[in-house]
DNA sequence: CATTTAGTTCCGATTACCGAAACATGTGAC
DNA sequence: GTCACATGTTTCGGTAATCGGAACTAAATG
């Protein structure tokens, strides 16, 4: 019946001096009902990878005050907020991040992505893989296993760190460089293989050669004998939390080998993220 | 269609009468506002990795038919889900999944802490949690489980009264007295085990020597068995409000075994507050 | 075509929301 | 201390959304 569908999309630009302007711009929150300006204010609360505060987003997206009170009040109550300490800034709860982290993993997409993957598999002959960021570990959505006899066993909902898979390196060079320094001071950059990079400097220049060639490799950093390859599945409006990634033992493929994969995993890269952004996922 | 029913918790503090559907299976939609059960809806909704139909939602929440059919259209409306050409069939809109993308992605704060802990665990080898003041209770704010086998199972999010527990005294060690007594007044110190103080001049005492030593001690005071060795994240200027602490089965680690882990837990609350300092916005 | 099942609309009673204004609580300046 | 200022919280009457039983429509089934 209607169709208004609102873009509602705001992309969150650098914060520095966001005070300054902030009385020009607002009302980001839209909807009919009180129900539907709650979730848009989750929107604005998800881009947010910082502590916040009610007059922040007061400021932000000009909903007066008592109303955003209210609102936070409610997230909270809930535990889909916390508050920190001097019970001024709120961050995302634990219940938030289940949910969140629930959506992505039981999908009904997961089907046709299971689709894109195996087709992936079948052309290369290598185990496939999707990912995504949680927090600051890498987190498998989805994975399909090579035929061959000798493969390594890694389940969907595992977990690896972002240091020393080739999908974590693509979602740390994506972010903006704070963001980027805080998540890897808190992480151990734990020596896993003799290739391991466990410095800060080391990864942060492994991540910039990744930004410019627009992929990773993991080459035996994460587990002795395998190497790895993975792109970010594009998103035309933002950044992307969807890595595709291909893996092999080396002495199957060697790092020569699995660049030549590079225009097959791209392909599958681009159907993931049309699947993702709401392609028919009949077939 | 299968018909795995996963048991979705939510638990909103319940506040009222709990012996209605303690009888019957099936409500599991609950909470004080609209904007709440559509959260709780939307948590149903993440574990579905299937088309869904109202009707099975009405079969699955206990909720009546209209309300769902409302919250539903709310949802559809707004591009959080999308129902198949047969109008019948709903699964999750593409809004929804950049919703999630965006929350984790987002997430560097939680990340890093998490990290931190992660790293801790690792060292001492028992569960580890990071904590904040809220009210006159202390809230869990992270939580890292050991790998042993006996453990206590506690959830982030959770609150344990602070006259019993390791943090809490360190949070009422650094108030000012007055503020101390009004809030130990204001709360009731019940008796949660045999060590528990249940007296201020007790808990007063020993928030003296908590501040002399610069940590606190939980000894079997909350949980039978558990012992629990804390520390405050340092803040430069001013008081923390945020602590880090370990706990353990007392057959596991004695009084003296816990006070041998004090330098690697003040060194992952160093590594705390640095994560926090940075992650506080123009402050 | 009768029957069942699922989705949709109606509508009065109820409830939550709304947000200007007032209040409360720091926090820093002097 | 006292003042000014910024942020968080509460109040409250008017408004708007919710609630859900009942009735209705649409489509599948026998």
């Amino acid at each position: 019946m209607n169709s208004a569908t609102q873009p509602q999309a705001s992309l969150p630009r650098d914060r520095k001096d966001a005070d300054r302007e902030a009385s020009k711009e607002g009302s980001k929150i839209e909807g009919d009902t009180p129900a539907q300006r709650l979730l848009a204010l989750l929107e604005v609360i998800a881009a947010k990878d910082q502590f916040f505060t009610l007059q922040g987003l007061v400021e932000e997206t000009g909903l007066p005050k008592p109303t955003l009170h209210r609102m936070l009040q409610q997230l909270e109550g809930s535990g889909m907020l916390q508050r920190e300490a001097d019970n001024r800034h709120y961050s995302k709860g634990s219940r938030l991040r289940r949910l969140a982290e629930n959506l992505l993993l039981n999908d009904t997409v997961q089907g046709a992505r299971h689709g894109v993957l195996n087709r992936l598999m079948e052309e290369v002959g290598e185990s496939c893989n999707i990912t995504a960021l949680s927090g600051s570990e890498v987190l498998y959505l989805d994975r399909v296993e090579t035929q061959a006899p000798l493969r390594f066993y890694l389940h969907p909902g595992s977990r690896v760190p972002v240091h020393c898979s080739a999908s974590g390196k693509l979602f740390l060079a994506q972010m903006p460089p704070a963001q980027r320094r805080r998540l890897l001071t808190g992480t151990p950059l734990n020596a896993m293989t003799r290739n391991t990079l466990t410095d800060i400097e080391s990864v942060e220049a492994e991540i910039e050669q990744v930004r410019q060639q627009g992929f990773a490799l993991d080459d035996e950093e994460f587990l002795p004998g395998l190497v790895c390859i993975a792109v970010l599945a594009p998103n035309p409006d933002g950044l992307s939390n969807i890595g595709v990634a291909i893996q092999a033992p080396v002495m199957r493929q060697s790092r020569e080998d699995m660049l030549k994969h590079l225009p097959a995993l791209e392909r599958a890269a681009r159907d993931i993220a049309a699947i993702q952004r709401g392609a028919i996922p009949s077939a």
